[in-house]
DNA sequence: ACTCGCATGTATCAGATCGATATATTGTAA
DNA sequence: TTACAATATATCGATCTGATACATGCGAGT
């Protein structure tokens, strides 16, 4: 997608098109950039700052297009979703009915602020057509969660509200 | 949960009620037993068996389950998504439009199966009430997941097909 | 004026995880 | 009869994660 550092393409992985359904720190970005480097499929130039530190700007050559487009050949892995959140849940049972409602309470808000940003960088009509859909498909699902979430809530914070009473009551 | 050998936590993790928001492989859960059963937060009583190699008994102990409500009263990490295939689909635009097709009639297919999957194991309207709620959050976000890919695998296959005959035709 | 944190930019390190592999036996399907 | 799936243990290298370190300028608050 051009040029970028390794700071940026950290920030793509952050907040950009790829925070959805990827993740990628520096202590992962700076080693593949170097591997990159060194196999030949990414070009770096080093670029001298005032003010600032230097940058290693890289850009993926024809070699790295190839090998991006060979493995766009390959079958996908499996999507995984993975929540702490709902490992606790799991567990409602043994929560409090205030915990249970603080967490999904939290959540709740965390799906509205982030819908609300992708709302923001929901990408034009135009060419390229992944990036629009690949955020659809984010957005479907984090709609999907907070819509649970906002309807499930009461239920099971009754139901757990309920099974304690009864068990106190013995 | 009651007794469990390492290859049967596996199994949970795998096909089990954990299978939608976590993962865990031999690599990760042997050692952690190891280093539970020193903390002394599970106990272990090997069993020799008949035909089949001896077996290690898990199970948690008063100290583990105080170690677990003390980890339920900490807040939960964010929960990701990790997709190989919204990134590959992210760059649909360099992928042939029956490429396109196959990747998503793939994962359509596997949506539906895990879907079906789940049905059967629904768990009863009794208590725990966790285990439910946790359930019915894996169906409603792959419900979303799979609705999105069949409603809009059509139109992106129709754009990408007429981008690229158009670049063709220039 | 001064401090505190944030943004830009690099990078490493310990610990956790992932996927493959090794070992051994029985039952089952091609 | 041959190969593979299931039961059960476990390790190993490569990678990933999260925290930390370093250096500097800018803006916001006190």
């Amino acid at each position: 997608m051009g040029e970028a550092t390794g700071y940026e393409i950290r920030k793509h992985f952050e907040d950009g098109p790829f925070s959805h359904f990827a993740e990628g720190g520096f202590g992962s970005i700076y080693p593949a950039l170097n591997r990159l480097t060194k196999d030949g499929l990414v070009d770096c130039t080093e670029q001298a700052q005032d003010k600032r530190p230097d940058k290693k700007v890289y850009r993926l050559n024809e070699n790295g297009f190839e090998a991006l487009l060979e493995a766009l050949g390959r079958a996908p892995a499996e999507d995984r979703y993975k929540s702490d959140l709902l490992f606790m849940l799991f567990f409602a049972d043994h929560l409090s009915p205030a915990r249970l409602e603080r967490l999904i309470d939290e959540r709740i808000r965390f799906y509205r602020d982030k819908l609300a940003h992708m709302a923001d960088c929901a990408g034009g009509a135009g060419p390229p057509h992944g990036p629009r859909f690949v955020h659809g498909f984010g957005v479907a699902v984090y709609e999907a969660a907070l819509s649970y979430l906002e309807t499930q809530k009461a239920a099971l914070i009754d139901r757990v509200a309920r099974a304690q009473n009864a068990d106190a009551a013995e």
